[in-house]
DNA sequence: ATATGCATGTCGCAC
DNA sequence: GTGCGACGTGCATAT
């Protein structure tokens, strides 16, 4: 074993070893990982259970656990944030639960042999950011608008029309008003749909024509079609590039443009 | 540095000697953990930055990667099963960059320390079981069809009607075709609305009364207007309550049933 | 607290 | 390969 204020690390120990380190690892708020032969039930919204075999257990700060297995990018068992453990070494078994209310749920991890466990303090500050959300979409229609077409200037943003909200809302250059939904990534028929939805709430509203678009990178398969019988438009427009649109205007200024903007 | 052939962990290690054991590892498809200091960069369907600070790396022989803050269940940054690896040590910094093909996108993460590496052997075929899905429940009503009404009687099970599938489809005790939607949470109005969309299907093949009934375990808030808006029914079904029923059955048992019964 | 919709969603299954 | 829906989805936001 060796020991530092950041770094603990036993390989093959016993398991009232390990389970001592965890819960000095619990009490000093650090990241536990823990490699071992183990058991898992899950009982909650659903149930399961994981018949033995060697996995990753994590166990971070704030009380989220994650248990994966060798192979897959997702975890097999969970816990999210806020969960409450409890570690017992008793004859033979390690035993790991971690409690969540609302909604109750309980993970048990159960290992019969530890390969390593470590005790991590990890510090963590970097600022995370991330480019060409939908919500970048929309931001950059607002502050462009000829992404959209000429002469479309945009009239409001997130407009609750019931049922749900208009993405981005408009006049076009003939002053038709204009109902866009947007999509970062392929649009299907439930996206035409939507829009078509949104299309009738408005014009029981307002009485006068109206045109809807729905705004993606790409269409799929017979949505075209679909969006010929609804009297639908389709615009063409690449999250990445409004990204790129975004990134040109500063962000401070941005902030204020949407206040202002956005009603 | 301990190992044995199973574990391999290296505790402050070098950069360079961090990466030798990285690349073995990969060669002997071992599951890699890295923890240390790193900057992050993903390019892909999106973009994203991750400002210098200490996470956890984690990748699994099959190709999958994920890089955990010291809080929050999801990763901050991942790249799925089938991602090819590179790594480089170079000047002051351990690199290592996972590619994936359609769609292409690339995570890179920078070291420039590393608290632990470990290289492991994880050997896991354990059986894993969810129970309460909701495809239990599709199958605990095929089974016992009592639990969605007396006198139901199930005809076919996931029935394609275009666009999209019918949970369970049959005939009540008069007769009456019958649309089930199943929902394994509380149903919000997007079940409702679908419901509806198979009944419009249905409605334009057979040419008689039916009727539409939206299973779940309880109503979101305005879903019971719009149901009867629509003209559909609700049932309250429990998912914990139907794999219950299932389990009472045999596995085999339900397989041989099923074979018959979906047609 | 509940409801609604996004997500680098991922995953699995059918066509 | 594409389409479509489930997921213990998680998560943020607005009501």
């Amino acid at each position: 074993m060796r020991e530092t204020d950041k770094l603990a690390v036993l390989t093959n120990p016993s398991l009232s070893e390990a389970a001592e380190l965890m819960v000095k690892a619990f009490a000093q708020r650090k990241t536990l990982i823990v490699a071992g032969n183990c058991r898992v039930r899950y009982v909650g919204r659903a149930n399961s259970t994981l018949e033995p075999g060697e996995r990753l257990l994590i166990i971070k700060a704030d009380g989220s656990l994650l248990v994966h297995r060798p192979v897959g990018y997702e975890p097999v068992n969970w816990q999210p944030q806020g969960s409450v453990f409890h570690v017992h070494a008793r004859e033979g078994t390690l035993e790991v639960h971690a409690v969540r209310q609302k909604p109750r749920e309980n993970v048990s991890v159960v290992f019969s042999s530890v390969q390593m466990v470590s005790a991590l303090s990890l510090d963590d500050s970097g600022e995370f950011l991330l480019y060409a959300s939908e919500e970048d979409m929309h931001r950059a229609i607002l502050l462009k608008p000829t992404l959209l077409e000429e002469g479309f200037t945009p009239i409001s943003y997130e407009k609750k029309v019931e049922p749900g909200f208009v993405d981005v809302y408009g006049v076009d250059k003939a002053g038709r008003l204009v109902v866009v939904e947007v999509k970062r990534k392929t649009a299907g028929k439930e996206a035409a749909l939507q829009l078509a939805k949104y299309i009738d709430a408005v014009k029981a509203k307002a009485n006068r024509e109206i045109r809807g678009v729905l705004a993606a990178p790409s269409l799929g398969k017979d949505v075209q079609r679909l969006l010929e019988t609804l009297g639908l438009e389709f615009k063409a427009l690449d999250p990445k590039k409004c990204a790129a649109v975004l990134k040109k205007a500063g962000t401070a200024k941005l902030e204020t443009f949407f206040r202002e903007k956005s009603q």
